[in-house]
DNA sequence: TTGTGTTTTATTGCCTCC
DNA sequence: GGAGGCAATAAAACACAA
């Protein structure tokens, strides 16, 4: 361990002169072309086989000074490190550093890579995740959206029934108009409760039943680098921050404190969706 | 074998924090 | 002002298809 091929010149601009172990200086260029002005016999590549690797003859000709890619056990011991922790106080980056037999500049560049690595992973999972949540909305607006259709039939029918009545002249005493009336006004009622898809504390059921991955996980990149304390649910709901491009309504106070509020965006969207379509937004009915 | 895309290692410059 | 972090970038190593 620690010795490898080649090794940079750290004064030079972007490193872009390497040196060989002896010394001599190496052009630094297309792939098939990095080769030593003379005496590419000894030269070999920074490694070729996990067996090369472990060769030990191999790296006991090399000079320790030389830069070569890190091995399966170094780069394992790095991971196992960066799962405990990512981020590297310099007494660790020494002590991770001796064990391994790298510079500790090495270690440090090598956990700032890694978590550059990881943040866009994670930025690829939260994508994935807020996608297949807008999804799964978008496909129960839909299908609400029918029930809706079907209810509004309903409530046209009978305020046709009850006008025909009225109209009609028949013998309608004060008591029963007012009983219809009442059932009229509890089916609207009904109606709108389910329009706005959730009612009182407890949040929409379409949400809490199909959205469980927008539930604060703790490793989503931007859990992570938002605090939470800025970004509270409505209701004290704990969910992640809004997401930029996504998160366009301001909180004003209209809200009724449950968790629904905070998925308006994606009715906003839905909406749109919807619009473009030619469709009526979500909200149409009573309007 | 070669061209091309991806991954890895490293540098530079800017920013923030103490 | 120095240390450390991050974004952007360079370039070699690597993988793989044609």
């Amino acid at each position: 361990m620690g010795s490898g091929h080649i090794f940079f010149d750290p004064s030079s601009c972007h490193g872009n002169m390497l040196f060989l172990g002896n010394g001599d200086p190496l052009f630094r260029g297309p792939r098939s072309t990095m080769l030593k002005m003379e005496d590419s016999s000894k030269r070999r590549p920074f490694f070729s086989s996990p067996e090369e690797l472990y060769d030990e003859e191999y790296y006991d000709e090399q000079s320790p000074e030389k830069k070569r890619r890190l091995t399966p056990e170094q780069v394992h011991l790095l991971e196992k490190s960066f799962e405990a922790e990512n981020k590297l106080e310099p007494e660790r980056k020494t002590q991770l550093a001796q064990k391994l037999g790298l510079q500790p500049r090495q270690v440090a560049v090598w956990f700032q890579n890694r978590r550059a690595r990881w943040k866009t992973k994670q930025l690829e999972r939260d994508y994935d995740q807020l996608k297949s949540s807008y999804d799964s909305l978008l496909s129960d607006f839909d299908s609400i959206r029918k029930d809706n259709d079907q209810l509004k039939s309903e409530v046209v029918s009978l305020m046709e029934k009850l006008q025909g009545k009225v109209v009609g002249g028949s013998v309608v005493n004060e008591k029963s108009e007012a009983l219809e009336v009442d059932a009229l006004t509890t089916l609207q009622v009904k109606v709108k409760t389910e329009d706005r898809l959730s009612s009182g504390s407890g949040g929409s059921a379409v949400v809490d039943e199909h959205s469980p991955q927008l539930v604060d996980s703790g490793d989503s990149y931007f859990h992570s680098t938002i605090d939470h304390e800025e970004y509270p649910g409505p209701g004290g709901c704990n969910i992640p921050p809004p997401v930029d491009g996504l998160q366009s309504e301001e909180d004003d106070g209209s809200d009724d404190g449950s968790c629904h509020g905070y998925f308006s965006n994606v009715f906003v969207a839905s909406e749109e969706h919807h619009h473009e379509e030619g469709e009526e937004p979500l909200g149409w009915f009573w309007s």
